[in-house]
DNA sequence: CTGAATTTTCAATAATTATTGAAAATTCAG
DNA sequence: CTGAATTTTCAATAATTATTGAAAATTCAG
């Protein structure tokens, strides 16, 4: 297999497992075909390589720069935009983290909080089944969070490295 | 709110926060009704409360015991068969964990490794760059991946905890 | 065994999500 | 400023995924 099939293989790869958890495939793709470019890309080469649209190019590259995990990349003299991917593996992947969580997860974790308040006073059998239930869900969420944040904001997942040495 | 009204707020978030991860939005919901029911359900009255079919509730519940986060319950003198969820958190998130990472990382570390072993040799500037980011990128997620099993193997968790406080 | 109760399968359909591509908006060299 | 180059938007459409529901298969009380 020569480099280019490797490297389609890899941005295939990349787009399907994006899909499974959520993630646009499009989306997915674009970033993988900028983590194996070795120079930025413009929308057009962009829109030619994965053969998708223009509309399709332009809203996943809109997309990962908000994500955070790929640039702007001026060139002198073009005045088209080109676009390099973030290729710290840490940076990026602890960026998609803190990003779901705070879409995602956070705003369950709120929900959670106030089906507790809701039911804190019940004093049926059944509403403190309830309580309980939801109580440990929120817990468990809320930790999970926290430590997510405590990640992510440490510099480049030392700790994490850390932590990977205490348990293993 | 009534109890009835928070248990299916309960639902609804929990099968929303499901479909934004790749999970399937009735499998999730019949996850959470059976968590918030006190008694076992048959498969009827799972359709009747999430007003799903037949086909749709069967398959759920076929999903879920498949993950192994939900058990099937006899009750005496009844034919049909009934359902009750696993309720210890720790245990049926460790197990969707698990799960996803073999179903879904797993090959994926595969093909990393795989396109790895394809380009080591490549001598062009262009041919090592992709082997170092894929590299990279496999690395990573072998590590991820084998803490994953670690946390998962080790007794309810406690690990974890332990980890928490580390970090925190 | 028998046949009613129950579960499972799966083709048809509905619902959702992704993608296109052309029109509108914006940018910027001259 | 002007207008060509570029980017953005978004309604229409395509592709994918989820759901239905009835027929087939299975189970098990009698």
């Amino acid at each position: 297999m020569d480099l280019q099939a490797s490297k389609q293989k890899f941005i295939d790869t990349w787009g399907a497992l994006g899909s499974e958890w959520g993630i646009n495939k499009s989306v997915a793709q674009v970033q993988a075909l900028l983590l194996v470019s070795d120079n930025p890309l413009s929308t057009d080469e962009i829109m030619e390589m994965l053969t998708i649209s223009r509309g399709n190019a332009n809203m996943s590259l809109r997309q990962l720069l908000d994500y955070g995990i790929i640039y702007k990349k001026v060139i002198a003299g073009d005045r088209k935009e080109y676009f390099v991917a973030e290729k710290d593996i840490w940076k990026w992947a602890l960026k998609i983290v803190l990003m779901r969580k705070q879409k995602e997860i956070d705003p369950v974790i709120n929900v959670l909080r106030e089906l507790e308040a809701d039911t804190k006073k019940d004093r049926t059998p059944e509403g403190k089944e309830f309580y309980k239930t939801v109580s440990e869900i929120q817990q468990f969420s809320e930790q999970l969070s926290l430590l997510a944040d405590k990640v992510c904001n440490s510099n480049r997942g030392e700790l994490l490295l850390k932590l990977l040495k205490v348990i293993m």
